[in-house]
RNA sequence: AGCGGGGUGGGGAAGCCAGGUUAUCCCGCGGGGCUCAUAACCCCGAGGUCGGAGGUUCAAAUCCUCCCCCCGCUACCA
């Protein structure tokens, strides 16, 4: 039977644009696949949609006056562009509150729910007596049980990576007011998950598809015991809760996100006018393989919730395989939102092609293992693999050909034993590239694609057709027409890659039809003698400093930029040293005369923290402070010493040690 | 502390999971060839005790143990 593969990308939340990282870990890799398997022909469809529910989206429209419905939908739109300006080929872009969402969404909670896989328990939770409401996990941090640590989110720990429940943390506060909620009685639903443990860890372990990265991890969760999985949330942005009693209270975010997978599909069949279509993908017998791309952080959703989640529902495949991304890092450090140091899809497009960034996230380092974009090595691989091996081979063959041959693909008299032998390895590397891809080796499939035309250049070195034109015409004609067909098979070749070059490419050597429609073994057809060629044009023009220059002024953010770095020696400059505040004395209305005992040695301060701290609050205190600073006087007085403080939103938190120690004690 | 990733010729990276002939690729460097092409292309060469120490093995960059060093995770976020 026919393979059928249905592939999906992870559906991006629909509260920020894209940056190159979600390119690379996920849509990119995701993409190539798809267009590989429609180019062989395949029965192949590529599923994405934005994810739209959540507390996230909830607190910003909250935030902003807004309703999370008009936060979603002005994603919605940005990302969409984002992902097809870098040319992802999906057979929907849907989104999670389409109606047939919610209707999918409904009938497997209400399959799960009836097949007693979903049960209903009172739960202890928390509830902010300030915003009297209950808290949804995100609006609560604490302090972690397992690990201690003091930030931990109401839903998992960023510190040990344990995934909690509000009720597990210690020392509770509520996000919106910092007040600290009580515990009340709410009516929640659960998800047998723990029913499944053993299932999971034989479908994880018996996974032959899937790649080591995945698999450990998961294995490593499922096999330290899996909890019943609260799958509700007290808020009203989300899918209902279609049982009674649910009034008021959603499904949470991760349940129903993944069914986005399903729900597309079926939107995506509605629109091609065959509504029923989406189950040869999902059917149980006979389905599709599922592949399912998302990013290393997410792996726990696809390789437990989800599998999990289908296995009660029971009529729908699982996953074939999961293809986890890691993460690309920017000029060697991580990237951080709200530091500014990322670079959006929308900026780089602005400024370059999408292929050249294909080009240099799929070769970066394989998907399995971080990578780096760095602006240098950028041009580098542009300049120096892109243009010159790559693009120039096209150019140079093609331009000969132009001038020899009037444009035209010759006829060759006799090929000899190394016409013959290059010929035969052009068939060898289309089979080469398409066995990467089968295993998901982008990166080797790519390098496949370069040593082709690396294969190029030599051999034109080798046959020099310039110099054979004026000796022996024949040989020429012989040689052009063998480098023609490596140039013909990249075309095909560099398709699911870069789709924008691979169209150019097919213009310029007037192949009919369009290369995402070819079929991929078309690459190892020659293209026959008088075959006429279009205008040359080289493909990537190279990148030149200046420009580069430019470029890479308006692409990189500026703000870490201009971020000093300090070192270890430089730091240590400064003293800092613990004391205790002896005596306090206002000093107008915003700054406090204090004196710290450090040590031996008393030590006078002035600290604009009036009217935040009281005298009271104060006196007795051990605090903070830069022993070294250069003295100054301000309002009058003389201050030896800094005090420390965490500033935020104008307010103003003294740093103190967290127990008492000798004063005067050094702070590294 | 924990979790994760990494340490391979001057720089950047593969290879490591499935151990095995001269450790690969791009750049840089030295020499040569070519002059069709976007000062591009091709060939040859120098340069590595594959972080360190043990161990397993006929054989280890690759497996095991211990150690050293670097990076990320404490802030929505692939």
């Amino acid at each position: 039977m026919e393979r059928r593969t249905l592939i999906t990308a992870a559906l991006p939340y629909s509260n920020d644009r894209l940056h190159l990282g979600h390119l690379r870990s996920t849509y990119i890799p995701a993409d190539i696949y798809y267009r590989y398997l429609r180019k062989r022909g395949e029965d192949a469809v590529f599923i994405c949609a934005t994810d739209e529910h959540g507390t996230p989206i909830a607190v910003r429209a909250e935030r902003e006056g807004v309703t999370p419905k008009e936060i979603a939908d002005r994603y919605h739109v940005l990302i969409k562009d984002d992902l097809e300006g870098v040319g992802c080929a999906f057979s929907i872009f849907s989104r999670t509150t389409h109606p047939i969402h919610y209707e999918t969404t409904r009938a497997f909670f209400l399959k799960l729910y009836e097949k007693g896989f979903i049960y209903e328990k009172e739960v202890e939770q928390l509830k902010c007596p300030r915003c009297d409401r209950f808290l949804p996990d995100r609006y609560v941090e604490g302090t972690c049980p397992y690990c201690g640590y003091e930030g931990a989110r109401g839903d998992s720990c960023d510190y040990c990576g344990r995934y909690l429940r509000p009720t597990e943390l210690r020392n509770p506060r509520c996000i919106v007011c910092g007040e600290k909620p009580v515990v009340a009685k709410s009516k929640h639903w659960f998800f047998k998950l723990s029913a499944f443990q053993e299932e999971l860890l034989k479908w994880l372990s018996g996974n032959e598809k899937l790649p080591v990265n995945v698999k450990n991890y998961a294995l490593k969760w499922a096999s330290e015991g899996l909890k019943d999985w609260d799958i509700t949330r007290d808020m009203e942005w989300g899918v209902p809760i279609p049982v009674e009693g649910g009034e008021g209270k959603v499904i949470y975010v991760w349940f129903d996100a993944p069914i986005g997978y399903i729900s597309a599909t079926k939107v995506w069949a509605e629109q091609i006018g065959d509504k029923e279509r989406w189950r040869k993908y999902w059917g149980k017998e006979g389905g599709a393989r599922i592949v399912h791309f998302i990013g290393k952080d997410i792996i726990y959703h696809h390789a437990i919730f989800w599998p999990a989640m289908l296995m009660a529902e029971g009529s729908f495949g699982l996953p074939y395989t999961i293809i986890a991304g890691e993460y690309l890092t920017l000029e060697g450090r991580k990237m951080s939102k709200s530091r500014g140091w990322v670079i959006s899809v929308a900026d780089y497009l602005k400024l370059l092609e999408p292929d050249p960034l294909r080009y240099y996230l799929v070769m970066a380092a394989p998907l399995d293992r971080d990578a780096d974009f760095s602006w240098e090595e950028f041009v580098r691989r542009y300049n120096d693999e892109l243009v010159d091996i790559l693009s120039n081979f096209i150019h140079r063959t093609l331009t000969l050909l132009t001038r020899y041959f009037n444009g035209k693909v010759p006829k060759p008299p006799h090929l000899t034993e190394k016409d013959l032998e290059v010929l035969s390895s052009i068939k060898a590397a289309v089979d080469k590239v398409a066995e990467n891809l089968e295993n998901f080796k982008f990166r080797d499939g790519l390098l496949e694609v370069m040593k082709l035309a690396h294969l190029g250049n030599k051999y034109l070195n080798d046959t020099a057709p310039w110099s054979a034109i004026k000796s022996s015409p024949e040989r020429a004609a012989a040689s052009l027409y063998v480098a023609v067909q490596i140039v013909r098979a990249l075309a095909d070749l560099i398709c699911p890659f870069m789709p924008f070059s691979a169209k150019r490419l097919y213009k310029m050597l007037k192949l009919k039809g369009e290369p995402e429609n070819t079929p991929w073994e078309a690459a190892k057809e020659k293209l026959p003698p008088e075959h006429e060629l279009g205008e040359v044009k080289p493909l990537f023009k190279k990148l030149k400093s200046e420009e580069g220059e430019k470029i890479r002024r308006s692409l990189l953010p500026r703000e870490e930029k201009q971020m000093a770095q300090v070192s270890l020696e430089e730091f240590y400059k400064a003293e800092l040293r613990v004391g205790r505040i002896v005596k306090v004395k206002e000093l107008g209305r915003e700054h406090l005369y204090l004196v710290i005992k450090l040590g031996e040695v008393e030590r006078s301060c002035v600290a604009r923290i009036g009217g935040k701290y009281t005298r009271e609050q104060l006196l007795g205190r051990q605090v903070v402070v830069v022993a070294n600073i250069k003295p100054a006087t301000i309002r009058g007085v003389r201050s030896e010493v800094m005090l420390l403080a965490a500033v935020h939103d104008g307010e103003v938190v003294l740093i103190v040690p967290e127990r008492e120690v000798p004063e005067g004690s050094l702070v590294r």
